[in-house]
DNA sequence: GCCAAATCTTAGCCATGGCTAAGTTTATGC
DNA sequence: GCATAAACTTAGCCATGGCTAAGATTTGGC
């Protein structure tokens, strides 16, 4: 019944493994603020913690604790009260996200998953997916265009 | 320089998709373990805490912390300081895991990333694929063999 | 222009998952 | 079999990211 076995890799490579993912999970909260945030300005010309927090589906406090945060870390900026503004940084981030997650959405609807999956799965899955795979991608991609 | 819009989506739409992700992370750190051990077990014949913990890439009493969890929400059973064993709760989400990790790291290979970036890659994007987008990398897989 | 509603903040709670330092138990080597 | 080393636990720290309850500010309607 069980797989068959595969063999242990080095412990330190192992480890480095594990320390990348954690990485990943450090960015991936501010990743989808900085996103969200972004959108929320282009198509309502601001971004209010109130539909920040609505659109996560979390309580506004919780949401603002983490504005807080991403303001100390140089991402947004905001006054007691008012809207949420993106710095360069953030904006940047904003973009390279939302680029990211698009290709991870159009390739899951590329090799045949259902937009509706699609939606989903993108956003679990583009904080994860290495440059060198975002590029596998971006081919495949392509090729399903061209035919 | 910016990407084209893309309309937002309902909100309560959108607050299931983050919702969704993070239970999905609540799962994660489950998994990992769970995984690991098996693996430990089935190589070296047990799963010490010093072996996890260093594979992790983390403090032997962080490990400790997260067994003890395991152990709450009962997916091992390890006595004071013996090795850790798998429920069968345990083994079958071991089973799971590893049956999904495989797949997703066959996938990345099938498509063309190198064997070790999609070591790296399929760490991360594990925990976040839905069962339909496994099924088409399953499809995926069997038709890059047949070539 | 004032009152009510909406928005935001503050305070304080909890769980998770990292850490170090120090103590306890088990295993090992001689 | 005893001293030392290795493994494990305990205690206590921190940051993140959830929550509710309650207070402050801003906005909007009449």
């Amino acid at each position: 019944m069980s797989s068959p076995d595969r063999p242990l890799q080095n412990p330190n490579q192992q480890a480095q493994v594990f320390e990348r993912v954690r990485q990943a999970h450090q960015m991936e909260a501010t990743e989808d603020y900085v996103e969200l945030i972004d959108d929320l300005i282009r198509t309502q010309g601001e971004a209010r913690l109130v539909e920040v927090a609505e659109r996560l589906g979390i309580s506004q406090p919780s949401a603002g604790k983490t504005i807080a945060r991403l303001q100390r870390d140089g991402y947004v900026t905001s006054e007691p009260y008012r809207s949420i503004f993106l710095t360069d940084k953030g904006k940047q981030l904003a973009d390279s996200s939302r680029a990211r997650h698009d290709i991870v959405f159009k390739f899951l609807l590329a090799i045949g998953v259902s937009e509706e999956t699609a939606k989903l799965d993108s956003e679990g899955l583009e904080h994860h997916v290495s440059d060198e795979t975002l590029g596998v991608f971006k081919r495949i991609i392509k090729q399903q265009v061209k035919k």
